[in-house]
DNA sequence: AGTGGCGTTTTTGTATACATCCGTATTGAC
DNA sequence: GTCAATACGGATGTATACAAAAACGCCACT
């Protein structure tokens, strides 16, 4: 086989794989086949493993040696409790943001909450969930901390397909853009305290909202539960 | 070669790159040459790669393309974000832990930080150390969430060479001790915020003590920068 | 003497082969 | 008829072989 562009080889095969994962493709609980992901990229079973252990590293996955991996599956408890964390780093990179932002952070963060603003006027959900991505990564760039958006940014990743389940619930990219509307301003008036706790209730999964993220979880044909 | 217990051998492989590196055998920057490593353990670069691939994946070692593996080389103002988010974490376990603890929790808690004790009368700065971490999971667990006992599990590991430097600052494991005894007070109380904010200063490398920091770094021989 | 080009050597990335273990099904005994 | 044990198929874990790229050094040329 040729190798015209060895060196990204296993490296695409893991981000392919997680992509699978996170957009649904490749549903929790499935059993990933080696050989089977091997044919069906077309390589050898060694960078599939060399991806899959990647993959298990972060947690996407979990390897049970000798008896092969499987994308995990994350209780209704885990995933409270992943987002508990998420809505504390937001609130942190909130905090931060608002101390620190830069003239360009200020027009990043104006230009995609001016973003999701057009897509809730068209009501097209897809669009906001984009968009509101873009709008989060604003807010951990402004942090000015490196670290901090490497974790956020991870974390996001892991819980998209629970976020994207949220946004279905009704009303919920109004009431969203509603809240970045406030986290806007405070993060812009430098309102540290306020910018964190408006993030933190922005993520958290409180009370009903809690029981509609449940709710879209098993109502989706248990393959998410 | 016979394979007794082949399921964990890249397992503990992992395990014991990570420990090289976290005690500093590995120190940042060395280079990690497969076939070396592969012979010192007596091993084929096979299992030896998916380990590296494993922990290229926390972000301990940095994985160049086509260019080898390293032990990864933070910046002093990256080790300052990390300690930066340690510090939110830890504050959000101390913070759930004064909510939700247990009877066991409160045992546990009280044993390590009587532990704890113990080191500091006897001047022992290693053996605080190890205390140390004990109190700190005790307080992960107490949170009675499994994804931040996790998360804070992971970060505070990769924060282990700097913490023991930490600690040899002059006096530092008094100060700390005595944090710890406004910490315990405050989380049996239930006093949710005040255990975070003791926790969040606990952590935070603020001032002089982020100077101490990276002196201790620099004078270390260009070791760890 | 310094620099640039070319060949060698070392190392990484992938494929394949082999050994071991898990899961399952079939068969036999009670 | 049911349960258990064994054997077989299949999948994982590791080792080895091979291909390609990068690092290194050497020689020639300016």
């Amino acid at each position: 086989m040729r190798h015209p562009l060895a060196t990204s080889t296993f490296h695409k095969l893991r981000d392919e794989i997680e992509n699978g994962i996170v957009t649904g493709t490749l549903p929790p609980g499935s059993r990933l086949d080696e050989v089977q992901l091997a044919s069906r990229f077309g390589v050898s079973r060694t960078p599939i493993r060399e991806a899959l252990m990647q993959l298990g590293a972060i947690g996407l996955v979990e390897i049970r040696p000798r008896r092969g991996a499987v994308v995990v599956n994350p209780g209704p408890n885990r995933i409270y409790e992943m987002f508990e964390v998420m809505a504390e780093l937001e609130g942190m990179a909130g905090s931060l943001a608002a101390r620190r932002y830069t003239e360009e952070d200020r027009a990043k963060l104006l230009a995609a909450h001016a973003e999701c603003e057009r897509s809730v006027k068209s009501g097209d959900t897809d669009a906001y969930y984009y968009d509101n991505e873009i709008f989060h990564r604003a807010i951990y760039e402004a942090s000015h901390s490196g670290f901090l958006l490497d974790q956020c940014t991870a974390l996001h990743r892991r819980l998209r397909p629970y976020r994207r389940l949220q946004l279905r619930v009704l009303n919920r990219m109004k009431v969203s853009f509603g809240e970045h509307t406030r986290i806007v301003e405070a993060i812009l008036a430098g309102e540290a305290e306020a910018a964190r706790e408006l993030l933190r209730g922005h993520i958290a999964v409180q009370g009903d909202r809690f029981g509609d993220l449940i709710a879209s979880l098993t109502s989706n044909g248990q393959k998410l539960l």
